[in-house]
DNA sequence: TATAGGCATCCCTAGTGGCAATT
DNA sequence: AATTGCCACTAGGGATGCCT
C-alpha cells in the first residue's frame, strides 16, 4: 500500500547479520509508525599501487568476530572517485555488518591499505545515499509487518518499506505540517539545599508540562505536597514516585512529536531518568517502550534522547548556532526569553524553594514559576521550529543531531551531503598528531585601517557582500585546486607563492556557489511575497540558515579538525581580501574621498566636498571592475562618526567607534558600552555621554557626568549598577593568573556552589585595601550592603576610563568633570 | 570534538630598585 | 657592612570580549 509519511528521525538495528534502517515518523492520519528497510554498510579503499589479486583475496578471506557471528565482506565494485582533487580508482566494499568497515581498516591498514568512509554511521550513509531528509514528506510503498518478534519491540505499527520517494512540500502543506506537530515543553524543580546538583539525594518536587496538541493547550504542574491554589493545572500526588508514574502516564497521553526543554539535555531529562530508576519505575513512553536514555561523555556535553520523540534542548541550538550573533550577556532562559519572545521568567527566589518546601510556605508561587518556565521553553521551541527545520533539511541531519552541532559540523555535514553528486570521496578525519600540527599553523588575517581620532561629519560606509565566500568562488580557492608551483592554468595569489587552478571549478567553491545562488533566489521570492503581503517566516528562516552556512566556510577551511582543511586556501582568501579592500581604499583616495577607517570588508569615508551621489557612483565604478561574484555595497550614510585614541599612545583605536544615523540613533561599536565585562555604571555613562556628544550637546553631557559622579560619591547609585560580569573560560585550576572573577569563583566553590567552566561570575568591588581580586565580592557578601561599593574604584577604574578617551578627542580635560561649573579657573576647589 | 584572526583593555605577575630595619 | 623585608613602580603577559 502507498503511505504518506512525515519522517522525524532515523536509527538502525542489527538482527544477526542483517542491518535495518528504521525510519520513525508519522502518517497523514497523525499515527506514529516505523518503516523498516534493509541496508548494507560499506567503505572504500584505493586500488592504485595495489596488487589487485592480493587485495581481492584479502577481502574474500576477511573475517572478524562480532559477538556471536562472523563479520565478513559480501562483495566489491570498482568505482572512479575524486579525492583531494585527483581522480582515482577505488573499491567500494560491501559488508554484512556496520562494524566490519571499522575492523577492515584496523587490520588491513597495517598492510598499507588506505580506507575511506569507514567511520560513517548507518544513518549518515543512508541519508547520503538515498537523499532522504529528516523533517520531510515521503511517499512510501509499504506493507505492514505482523511478525511478533519485530512488533513486540515497538508500541507502534511497523511497516516494511519497499520504495521511498521524497515529495516536495507545498507551502500550505508545510504550514499544515507545522501546525500538526505536537510540541510538549518540560521543566522540573528539585529540592536543593546545598546548591549542588545531586540527582541521587535530592528529589524532584515539581514537574511542569506545557504543550499544544492540535491547537489545544496541554498544561500540568505535578507536585507531591498539598497547598491551596486557584490554578487548575496543578495536580497533587502522594509522593515523588507517584508523581513520576503520573508523568509517564501523561507522556503516553500526550505522545508528543517534539519534547522540549531549556537545558534539558544535561539536567531535566537525566534527572527524571535517574529518579525513576531510583524508585524502580519503568518510564516507557518511547516508541520502543523505553524511556529516557542519557549519554554522558567526558569532555563533551551530555545528551538525552527518547526513541520516537524528538528531544530538542533549545538552549543547545541557541548557544551553538542561532543565538551566536545576539547581543546578550548570557544564554539564561530569562535573557533569551526576553530577547526572542519579549517575556521574562516569573520573579521568584528559587534558592529558597527547599526551605519553603519543608515548611510548606508559598509553594503556589513556585508552581506558577515552574509553569511559566515551561511555557517559555515551549514557546522558544515553537518560535525556533521553522529555522530548526530549515537547518535540518538543508543539512540532511536529523533535527535532534543538528541542534547539537556547532559551525564546523554544519559545514561538514553539508559537504558530506553533496559529495556524491560531485563523485567526491571525503578525506578522513585528521589524526591526533595531525591535529596538533595543524594547531600550530597560523595565518595572517584581515587588514584594519588605523583611524585618526576625531569627530567626523557626513560619513559613508561601503562594504563587500559576503567577502570571503565570494573570493572563494571567484578565485576557486580550495585544497583541490591548490598548486604549489606555477603552472599554465594556475593563477598566483597576492603576497604568497601559491597558485590555484581556475580552469575547473573545485568541489567546495562549486558547493558554495550553489548555496549562494539558492539564497539569492529565495531572497527574490521573499521580495515578491512581501509585495503580495504574504507571510515570509519560512523563507526568512531558510535565508538565515543559508547565510550562517555560507559564512562558516572560511573558518572551516582553517579549522584544525576539518576533513577539507586547507590552511593555504585560508591564507589565499585573506590575502585576496586584503588586496581588494586596499584597492578600494586607494581608489577612493584617488577619487578625492577621505578614507577614515576600514576593517576586513568595509571602508568608511568622509564626504567632505563630495556628495552622496558621487559616493554611489564610486561604488558603481568599483563593481564594474570586480569579478562577477563580488560586489561592493553602499551600506549607509551617517551624519556623524566618532573615533577615539587608544589608551596608550596617541594612535587611533581600531574596532571602536560610534555612528549617528539619519534617524538620530547612535550605533556604538566596540566601546565599553557593548562589553559585558564592564559595570552598568560605566556602560550607561559612556552610552549616554556618547549620545550627547554625537548630537553636539557637549555641555549637557558634561553636566550629566558631573551629576553622576556626585551620585557615585554620595553612594546614591544602586549597587546593582556596579555589578561586573565575567565568564569563566576554563576550569578553576587551569588559571595561571587569578583575576577578580576567578577569585570570587574559587571562594564560591569552597562555599559549596557548583562551579563550572562557562559560568558567568558577577561581582562588585568592595571598599577597602588590597588587590582588586581581594575586594571583589558577590552582592550578598557586601559588608556595608548597598553602600559597600568602592567609590575610588568605580570612578577611577570604571566611569572615568570609559569617558576619558571621548573627552580627549573633544579636547576636554578630565579635571573638568570635577569642577562645579565648566568655567575654567573658577570654583576649582576640592 | 573550539569556524578564523585582529585588537583594546584590565589586572595580575614578577622583576627592579630604593630605603630602613635587622643581623 | 651585609642581609632582609617592605613598598612603589613598571614591563610584560594572561585573560576577556569584542569586530568583521
Amino acid at each position: 500500500m502507498k503511505l504518506k509519511f512525515y519522517l522525524f528521525d532515523i536509527s538502525s538495528t542489527n538482527e544477526a547479520d542483517t542491518t535495518y534502517v528504521e525510519l520513525c515518523g508519522k502518517l497523514e492520519s497523525g499515527k506514529k509508525v516505523v518503516l523498516r528497510q534493509q541496508f548494507q554498510s560499506y567503505c572504500y579503499t584505493s586500488t592504485e599501487k595495489v596488487d589487485k589479486k592480493k587485495l581481492e583475496k584479502a577481502l574474500k578471506d576477511f573475517s572478524c568476530d562480532l559477538k556471536g557471528f562472523e563479520g565478513k565482506v559480501l562483495g566489491w565494485k570498482e568505482e572512479k572517485k575524486e579525492l583531494f582533487g585527483k581522480e582515482g580508482k577505488y573499491l567500494k566494499i560491501i559488508t554484512n555488518h556496520p562494524q566490519v568497515p571499522y575492523h577492515l581498516r584496523k587490520t588491513l591498514s597495517k598492510r598499507g591499505l588506505q580506507f575511506y568512509e569507514s567511520e560513517l554511521s548507518i544513518r549518515e550513509l543512508f541519508i547520503r545515499d538515498t537523499g532522504i531528509t529528516p523533517m520531510s514528506l515521503l511517499e512510501v510503498d509499504a506493507e505492514e509487518i505482523k511478525e511478533k518478534t519485530i512488533t513486540d519491540r515497538l508500541r507502534v505499527p511497523v511497516y516494511n518499506a519497499k520504495k521511498i520517494k521524497e515529495i516536495k512540500f507545498t507551502d500550505e502543506a508545510e504550514e499544515e505540517f507545522l501546525k500538526d506537530l505536537t510540541i510538549l515543553g518540560v521543566d522540573i524543580e528539585t529540592y536543593n539545599k546545598e546548591r549542588t546538583i545531586d540527582m541521587d539525594k535530592n528529589p524532584i518536587l515539581m514537574i511542569a508540562l506545557y504543550g499544544k496538541k492540535k491547537g489545544k493547550v496541554f498544561e500540568k504542574v505535578l507536585t507531591w505536597k498539598k497547598f491551596k491554589t486557584k490554578h487548575k493545572y496543578i495536580e497533587f500526588l502522594e509522593s515523588e514516585a507517584v508523581m513520576l508514574e503520573r508523568f509517564n502516564e501523561l507522556m503516553h497521553e500526550c505522545d508528543p512529536d517534539i519534547f522540549t526543554g531549556y537545558f534539558s539535555d544535561p539536567f531535566d531529562l537525566p534527572y527524571l531518568r535517574k529518579r525513576a530508576a531510583k524508585f524502580k519505575l519503568d518510564l516507557d513512553f518511547g516508541i520502543d517502550k523505553t524511556g529516557i536514555s542519557s549519554r554522558v561523555r567526558p569532555g563533551a556535553s551530555t545528551t538525552a534522547d527518547i526513541k520516537g520523540i524528538m528531544h530538542i534542548d533549545t538552549y543547545k541550538f541557541i548557544r551553538n548556532i542561532f543565538g551566536k550573533s545576539w547581543k546578550i550577556d548570557s544564554y539564561s532562559l530569562d535573557n533569551v526569553g526576553e530577547y526572542l519572545l519579549g517575556q521574562k521568567k516569573d520573579k521568584v527566589d528559587i534558592s529558597k524553594l527547599a526551605d519553603d518546601w519543608d515548611t510548606n510556605n508559598n509553594l503556589d508561587s513556585y508552581a506558577k514559576y515552574n509553569h511559566k518556565d515551561t511555557l517559555l521553553a515551549f514557546e522558544l521551541c515553537e518560535t525556533l521550529l521553522p529555522a530548526m527545520i530549515e537547518f535540518t533539511r538543508i543539512l540532511d541531519l536529523p533535527m535532534t543531531t543538528m541542534i547539537r552541532h556547532k559551525f564546523s559540523r554544519l559545514v561538514e555535514a553539508y559537504l558530506l551531503k553533496r559529495e556524491h553528486e560531485f563523485n567526491v570521496l571525503h578525506p578522513n578525519k585528521p589524526s591526533e598528531q595531525e591535529i596538533s600540527r595543524r594547531m600550530g599553523v597560523r595565518v595572517q588575517g584581515a587588514f584594519v585601517y588605523e583611524p585618526k581620532p576625531a569627530l567626523y561629519k557626513d560619513v559613508v560606509v561601503f562594504d563587500f557582500l559576503s567577502l570571503y565566500p565570494s573570493i572563494i568562488i571567484s578565485h576557486n580557492l580550495a585544497g583541490e585546486s591548490l598548486r604549489l608551483k606555477k603552472t599554465a592554468k594556475a593563477v598566483k595569489v597576492p603576497e604568497h607563492d601559491l597558485w590555484f587552478d581556475t580552469k575547473e571549478q573545485a568541489f567546495i567553491p562549486a558547493v558554495l556557489q550553489d548555496i549562494i545562488d539558492r539564497r539569492v533566489e529565495i531572497k527574490k521570492e521573499i521580495k515578491s511575497m512581501k509585495k503580495k503581503g504574504e507571510d515570509t517566516t519560512l523563507p526568512d528562516s531558510r535565508v538565515y540558515a543559508l547565510k550562517i552556512l555560507v559564512n562558516s566556510f572560511y573558518g572551516y577551511l582553517g579549522f584544525y579538525g576539518a576533513r577539507w582543511y586547507s590552511k593555504d586556501s585560508a591564507r589565499a582568501i585573506t590575502a585576496y581580501a586584503r588586496n581588494y579592500i586596499k584597492t578600494v581604499i586607494n581608489d577612493a583616495e584617488k577619487e578625492g574621498f577621505e578614507v577614515i577607517y576600514s576593517d576586513t570588508d568595509s571602508v568608511m569615508i568622509q564626504l567632505g566636498k563630495k556628495t552622496q551621489k558621487q559616493a554611489h557612483d564610486f561604488v558603481g565604478n568599483v563593481n564594474e571592475n570586480l569579478p562577477g561574484h563580488m560586489e561592493l555595497e553602499f551600506e549607509g550614510f551617517f551624519p556623524r562618526a566618532l573615533f577615539v585614541a587608544s589608551k596608550q599612545g596617541d594612535k587611533g583605536a581600531k574596532k571602536k567607534y560610534a555612528l549617528l544615523d539619519g534617524k538620530g540613533k547612535v550605533k556604538v561599536v566596540g566601546f565599553e558600552t557593548v562589553r559585558r565585562n564592564w559595570s552598568p555604571l560605566a556602560k550607561e555613562a559612556q552610552k549616554d555621554f556618547l549620545d550627547f556628544i554625537m548630537k553636539d550637546k557637549v555641555e549637557e553631557g558634561l553636566t550629566y557626568l558631573r551629576k553622576l559622579i556626585k551620585n557615585v560619591k554620595a553612594k546614591k547609585v544602586p549597587v546593582e549598577k556596579m555589578l561586573i560580569k565575567m565568564q569563566l573560560t576554563r576550569p578553576l585550576d587551569k588559571y595561571k593568573s587569578i583575576g577578580p572573577h576567578v577569585a570570587v569563583a574559587k571562594r564560591m566553590e569552597k562555599e559549596g556552589y557548583p562551579i563550572s567552566k562557562g559560568m558567568l561570575i558577577e561581582f562588585v568591588v568592595e571598599e577597602g585595601k588590597g588587590l582588586i581580586r581581594e575586594k571583589a565580592k558577590r552582592l550578598d557578601e557586601l559588608k556595608n550592603g548597598k553602600k559597600g561599593y568602592d567609590v575610588e574604584y568605580y570612578l577611577n577604574n570604571q566611569l572615568i576610563p570609559a569617558v576619558s578617551s571621548i573627552l580627549h578627542v573633544l579636547g576636554i580635560d578630565e579635571d573638568e568633570l570635577f569642577k562645579e561649573s565648566s568655567q575654567k579657573g573658577l570654583g576649582a576647589f576640592s
